[in-house]
DNA sequence: TTATTTGTTCAATCGTAATTGAACGTTCTG
DNA sequence: CAGAACGTTCAATTACGATTGAACAAATAA
């Protein structure tokens, strides 16, 4: 059943799993987008388990994910009753809404983490189990951190704009 | 022999192991130069699978590991035969060399990748594995991506010297 | 020299998460 | 209505890579 695509977009397929698959996520739901992403037609969950010779699950599973981070959208066929997927192009607004749910939560979070760690750190010097030169080191490092968190907030979202 | 952490350096342990391991990076990694970021004297192997409940073997590799990433430098401590390490403190070189040794390489050959990408899809079209149509399409995504590849290449080194 | 300490390497183990097949509920069709 | 088509869910399997223990090599000490 799989195998009978142009070699350019087995390829691109090829490369967008292993391009998810590096960043953490399933293979499978990077080679679903890339299939998607050079598909003149929308394509259907069992069009995209045969090419890609995946189970109907995954293929189900996969499109669900793309469909909540906006990466596909799903479109009616008219005369078929099964659902049709097509990527959303613009890599851009992929990329800036990947940021927005997935990066600034994060980092908004290691935010509140360090003034935890930074309140923690006060405490253990109470309670002696930091000497003073410890916690002065450690107050200097922690704190450190924390601007480069602070840079990392307000770069990010200048860059996000330029892309 | 492990749990003699002051509870800041313990929770920083955790966070940066986690962090490491949501990086796609192992979580041993993290925890040792968490523990290094915020140890006023260099420690040894001995030291840090003590305190970490790591085995040698990984305490081993890890440090080797950040060596080479220069996140961590190796000092002399008289009269001890053994290693020991301390954390490199700057975080913004430690990024900044990451971005180099890590991401730019995976950016200029994903640039690569793509002139492969465009020349296969030549190929098709010549062959005719391609309509008119299909290579059209294709070609619109294909240069979309590589623009997009360029913006990241021109933004990225701008926000690491920001930081 | 032999014994001990130290660090690395490697096969085996373990944990985690992706993938699957089967069972299910729902919606359409005849 | 019965039956088929479609998509989802979930337990079981599988694949991957981190971690480990043991064997090893190199350097030191006795």
């Amino acid at each position: 059943m799989a195998e009978n695509l142009p070699s350019c977009r087995r390829e691109f397929v090829e490369t967008a799993g292993r391009l998810c698959q590096r960043l953490g996520l399933p293979r499978s739901t990077g080679q679903i987008y890339g299939l998607l992403y050079l598909s003149v037609r929308p394509l259907s969950l069992d069009d995209i388990s045969d090419l890609l010779s995946l189970s109907k699950a995954s293929a189900s599973t996969g499109t669900r994910q793309l469909l909540a981070w906006q990466a596909l959208k799903q479109v009616w066929v008219p005369g078929d009753r099964r659902d049709h997927f097509e990527a959303i192009g613009d890599l851009g607004d992929l990329l800036r809404t990947g940021y927005e749910k997935f990066f600034r939560p994060k980092l908004e979070r290691s935010v509140t983490k360090m003034d935890q760690l930074l309140a923690n750190l006060e405490a253990d010097r109470k309670s002696g189990a930091l000497s003073k030169e410890e916690h002065a080191f450690c107050k200097v490092r922690l704190t450190h951190m924390a601007t480069m968190q602070n840079r990392i907030q307000k770069v990010l979202p200048l860059a996000e704009k330029f892309l």
